[in-house]
DNA sequence: CCTTTGGTTTGTCATAGACAATGCAGCCAT
DNA sequence: ATGGCTGCATTGTCTATGACAAACCAAAGG
C-alpha cells in the first residue's frame, strides 16, 4: 500500500472546483495570484493548481467582503484574522451605496453575494426588530418545520401584501447581512429560501387570475447568471394581488428568449429581479440589450438588491429600489395605458 | 449623424455573452475555432471576438446535438442544413446510452441540454401517448392557464404518485426530446417547468409531515451547475408520500454545504438529481467527493436523466434510473435500517 | 461474444501581455 | 462646504498558443 494513502488526505481543489464554489472566475483567480500573491495554490504532478481548503475558505470570506462593497486591492492580500474583523464590522454597503450617487430614486441598500436581497428596506436598522430577529434565530437552529409554520401563520396574520413588503423584504436584507458577516452558511440561506418558497408558492396559486380586459400583462424572470427566484415570487405575489396577468418564466432566461416570450405573451411589462451576484457591467449591458430588442410599448421594470440598478438612471428602464412601490407603479401604468388606449 | 447608425445594427455578441447563452466555455469556443474553423467571429476595434447572431444560433443547435450524444468533431463544422437534418433525425441518445455499457441497472434515456429530464421512462416510444402529446400541444401554444388547470386536474385524477411517475416523468422526456429537435425554445421549457412547479409545490405542501420515529430523513438538493429543480420536486413528492422526512435545499448547493447540512439534519439519505447539463466527469467527481465526505451511515442516492450515472456502477452510490423504483428503495432502506437498529 | 489494447478526440489548464471600463481622489469653482 | 470635472489607479476580461490527461472509439485477441 502507498503510505500516502494512510494519512487522511486533505481534499484538494482544482481551479475549476474553486470557480464553481466561490464564483470567482479562473481568470480572476490566476490574476489575483499574480498581482496580490493570494491565493497561492500548490501544484499537482501535471503542474495544475491545487487549492488547499483553507485557501478556499479564505476566498469565500473575500468574496463576501467584495459583495459587501470592499475592493479587491484592499482585501485579497489580507490575513484571515483581518478579514474576519472586517466582516464582523458594520457592512460598508449602505455607506458606499449612498455615497456613490445620490441621484437615483430610492435608497439603495446592498445585499449579499449569493444575494437573496430583493428589495432595499427603507432603513435597515429599523428592521432589526424582534420579528425578524426571531426568524433569524429559527434559521440558525435549522428548525424548518417551525420556520415554515411561523411564516405561514404570519402570512395569514399580516395579509399577503404586508407579509411580503414588511416582513419578507427586510428579512431578506437581514439574512443577506448575516451571510456577509459569515454568521450564515450557504445551506442555511438555501434552507430559508426553500421554506419561503414553500409558503409563497401556494399563496400565489390561490390567487384567482384577473378576468377584466384592462389587466396589465407582466412577464417575470431573471437574466442568465441570476439564480435567485425569491424576488420573482415576491413580485408575482404583489402583482397578482393587484390584478395583473402574471407569467413567470422562473430564473435565468436567455435574453433572446425573454424577447420572444414577451412577444408571444403580448406582455405590457417585463419585470426582472436582480441581486448582487451579478457584476454591475453585466447587469447594465443586459438591460441595454433588452431595452433595444423589446418593442417600445413594452415597459421594462427592474428591481432587487443589486446596487448597479440605482447608481445612475437607466434610459427606458424603471428601477424599483423599494418593492413597496410596486402597487403604485401598477396604478400609474393603468392610468397611462387608459390615456393611450382612449387616444 | 453617422451613416452606419441608419442601418439597424445587428446585435453582436461578445465571447462572454455567447458562453452565458450557449453554455459553451470560452476555452471551448476558442479551441473549436482553432480546430474546426467554426465559429468564426468577427473582431471589434480592440481585437475581441464578436459573434453574429446566426453563429450563435448555430452554436445552439450544435449544443443540442452534443447533448443528444453526438461528438464535436462530427458536428461542429457541419453546415446549418446538415445540422438541422441531424436534429430532426431520431435522437442518438437511447442508442448510444444502451450501446455504451449494458451493465448498469436500468435503461438510460438521455435528456436535453437545458435538461428537464429527470427519470428515464421504461420505453420512450410507449409514452408518445395521447395525453403526453396533448400536453406538448398546450406548451407549444403557450396556454399557461389551460396547462396549469389540466395538470392540476390530472394530478387529482391520477393521484400524486401516478401523476409523477406515469405522467410527469414521460412528459419531461418528451419535452426534452422536443427541445433537442429544436421544436421547443428555452422559454417554452421554462414555461412548462414553471407551471409544473406551480402544481407540484402546493401538492407537496399539503402532505402532512410524518409523525413516527422510523421515518427516513432525506436531504434533497442538486450540485452546483445543476439548476433543474423539477426532479427534486418529483422526488420530494414521492418521498413525502412514502412518509419520509424531506428537507430540500433547492438547487446548486456547494458540496461542503451538502455535507454540513446532512450532519445538521441528521440525514439518513442524501438524494441528488442530475440532468445532462453536466459533463460526465463533473458528475462522477462530485459523487466521489461527496461519498468520501459523508458519513458511512448516510446513503447517497442519485437519479435523473444524466447518462453518466448509469454507465458504470458507482461505489457507495445508488443510481436510480427509474423514478418509479423510489418507493421500493424506501421500503428496502426501512427494512435494512430496522435490522441495524435492532442489532 | 466479450474484453483488452492503442490511437484519437476533446476539454481544460498553463503562460504573459494588453486593454477598456470602473472607481477614487484631488482640484477648481460656485 | 458642496458640486462637478479631470486624471491616475485599479481590476476583470480577453488574446494567443502550447500542452496534456481523460474519455472515447475501433480494431485485435481470447
Amino acid at each position: 500500500m502507498n503510505p500516502s494513502e494512510h494519512a487522511p488526505a486533505p481534499p484538494l481543489w482544482s481551479i475549476a472546483a474553486v470557480e464553481r464554489d466561490t464564483g470567482l472566475s479562473k481568470d480572476t483567480l490566476r490574476v489575483w495570484e499574480r498581482r496580490y500573491g493570494f491565493p497561492q495554490p500548490a501544484r499537482d504532478a501535471a503542474g495544475d493548481r491545487v487549492y488547499p481548503p483553507e485557501q478556499v475558505d479564505r476566498l469565500h470570506t473575500i468574496r463576501r467582503l467584495l459583495d459587501a462593497g470592499h475592493r479587491p486591492g484592499r482585501v485579497v492580500a489580507l490575513a484571515p484574522a483581518a478579514l474576519q474583523a472586517l466582516a464582523e464590522a458594520a457592512p460598508l454597503s449602505a455607506v458606499r451605496a449612498l455615497a456613490a450617487n445620490g441621484r437615483a430614486a430610492g435608497r439603495a441598500v446592498q445585499g449579499n453575494g449569493q444575494g437573496l436581497l430583493l428589495a432595499a428596506a427603507p432603513n435597515a436598522d429599523q428592521h432589526s426588530n424582534a420579528l425578524v430577529q426571531s426568524y433569524l434565530a429559527l434559521i440558525a437552529c435549522h428548525d424548518v418545520h417551525q420556520l415554515r409554520r411561523a411564516l405561514a401563520q404570519d402570512a395569514l396574520r399580516l395579509g399577503l401584501v404586508a407579509f411580503v413588503t414588511q416582513l419578507v423584504a427586510p428579512l431578506n436584507v437581514a439574512v443577506g447581512e448575516a451571510w456577509i458577516q459569515g454568521r450564515f452558511r450557504v445551506f442555511e440561506e438555501h434552507l430559508y429560501t426553500e421554506c419561503m418558497t414553500g409558503v409563497l408558492r401556494p399563496a400565489i396559486a390561490s390567487i384567482a387570475p384577473p378576468q377584466g380586459r384592462g389587466a396589465p400583462r407582466v412577464l417575470l424572470t431573471t437574466i442568465p447568471q441570476e439564480p435567485h427566484a425569491l424576488g420573482l415570487l415576491m413580485v408575482e405575489a404583489l402583482l397578482a394581488l393587484e390584478g395583473c396577468h402574471c407569467l413567470s418564466l422562473g430564473t435565468q432566461t436567455p435574453l433572446g428568449d425573454i424577447v420572444h416570450a414577451a412577444q408571444v405573451h403580448d406582455a405590457d411589462v417585463v419585470a426582472l429581479s436582480f441581486t448582487a451576484v451579478l457584476a454591475a457591467p453585466a447587469v447594465l449591458a443586459a438591460l441595454r440589450d433588452l431595452r433595444r430588442q423589446l418593442p417600445a410599448r413594452t415597459a421594462l421594470w427592474a428591481g432587487g438588491g443589486c446596487p448597479a440598478l440605482y447608481q445612475r438612471p437607466l434610459e427606458g428602464v424603471l428601477a424599483l429600489s423599494d418593492i413597496g412601490a410596486l402597487p403604485a407603479e401598477v396604478a400609474r401604468w393603468r392610468s397611462r395605458s387608459g390615456e393611450q388606449g382612449a387616444g
